[in-house]
DNA sequence: CCTGGATTTTAAGGTTAATTTGAGGTTACT
DNA sequence: AGTAACCTCAAATTAACCTTAAAATCCAGG
């Protein structure tokens, strides 16, 4: 799922982007300024950000996005479409569309972006871990570090992630991972289990994350 | 320097373009149909193209070009003012600019599509390397000296910049650089990674550019 | 609410597989 | 022919993985 964020004053236009950008299937956090942005610049695939705001304008507050964090793309919005008005845009933006525009080339252009910032991927939030599954890559959100697995425990997470809220039996599990058939009463899923939670746990020994269905096998909740 | 590749038939346009893009320090290569840019696509570091051409139309050649050298960034150039047109060449090309155009306008989307592809005179620090990415000149900051790449160690470089922070497998690099499949077992990709890191790390025995992701691959972060 | 068997978790050491390293051989270019 | 780049292969090293056993937990029946 793609989370934009999306800042724009103007409530018309402001509503009927949102709707639209949902329409296309985006998650789209839509605010009226500026203001305390900053938590949810970290969960977020693109900006889409109007010049235009109360207060402190969209180039200052784009620029100071890309100053901390140059892998976020950021889309500026403009009623403005004088030449030095885009200039300055995209002198740090990565693209800049005028108003008024057709949803369709919105929404091509945010697929560009995504593209081109490999964001195109699955980010999925789970808890305080943050998984570009594309990237192979997990961050605990609480640190901000990245989280190191090794083969067998990233294929066996990305089983999990693949199969969100369902129960997984112990046999699924094994074969899903290893590809060959479980023999009844090996430990090696479970051992393989902690390891896993021993990295991704907030607390390994009170497990959230992976829950343990007995008898059974287990379970990743989104 | 940084080289375009102009493709506009209209000689008016052409000529005008070319030389705005000229006066703005770019080095312009202008042809007046897809035929034969083959020869200079390897040479580029962006083709700006026309949409109406005779024969070949522009989307069929950047679509070509996209198809065979994903890091070459394309800019579209349209009297067409269409949305379906502006979707079709959005979903190949990076950026679509309808005509009539501000000369500083293009010259700033241009500067958009360098920065984001690393095409630019970008400087990127590693640790106690300079690199200028255009080129790929390493430059060791602790001896002032040069380092100087092979073929297949350049390119393999070249794939770890092109894709920082990522985890690469062993596939996507193998397949990334040879162009061929990789084969399970073959070393040969790891003797080349034992090479690069001889040259680019302070001590090739701790390596601390290239990580090595045991069971999948290898990752170089920024 | 206690108890005992079943199941899961935890811990540690041994085994195996993946990666690194070294050296020799092949190919391609000048 | 000579050199540099590249590839191949086997030995050494390292870290992941598996096995085992003991501890902890859960759940049903008394």
């Amino acid at each position: 799922m793609v989370h934009i964020l999306y800042i724009e004053d103007e409530k018309d236009i402001g509503k009927w982007v949102t709707q639209n950008l949902k329409e296309k299937g985006y998650q789209v956090k839509w605010m009226q300024s500026g203001e305390g942005i900053d938590q949810y610049i970290s969960t977020v695939d693109i900006v889409i950000l109007d010049v235009m705001l109360p207060g402190l304008d969209g180039f200052s507050i784009g620029k100071r996005i890309k100053r901390e964090n140059k892998d976020l793309p950021i889309l500026m919005l403009s009623a403005r479409t004088a030449v030095e008005d885009k200039l300055e845009g995209l002198s740090f933006a990565d693209d800049y569309l005028t108003k008024p525009f057709h949803p369709d080339e919105l929404a091509a252009r945010i697929e560009v972006l995504l593209r081109r910032f490999n964001k195109n991927d699955n980010i999925l939030q789970l808890q305080h871990l943050t998984i570009h599954t594309k990237d192979l890559q997990i961050v605990n959100q609480e640190t901000g570090e990245e989280i190191q697995l090794t083969g067998k425990q990233y294929y066996l997470f990305q089983y999990f992630l693949r199969h969100l809220n369902q129960i997984l039996t112990k046999e699924q599990l094994y074969e899903g991972v290893w590809g060959e058939p479980y023999i009844e009463g090996d430990k090696t899923l479970m051992v393989h289990i902690r390891y896993l939670r021993e990295k991704i746990e907030k607390d390994p020994a009170n497990p959230t994350i992976i829950e343990t269905i007995r008898g059974i096998g287990y379970r990743v909740k989104k």
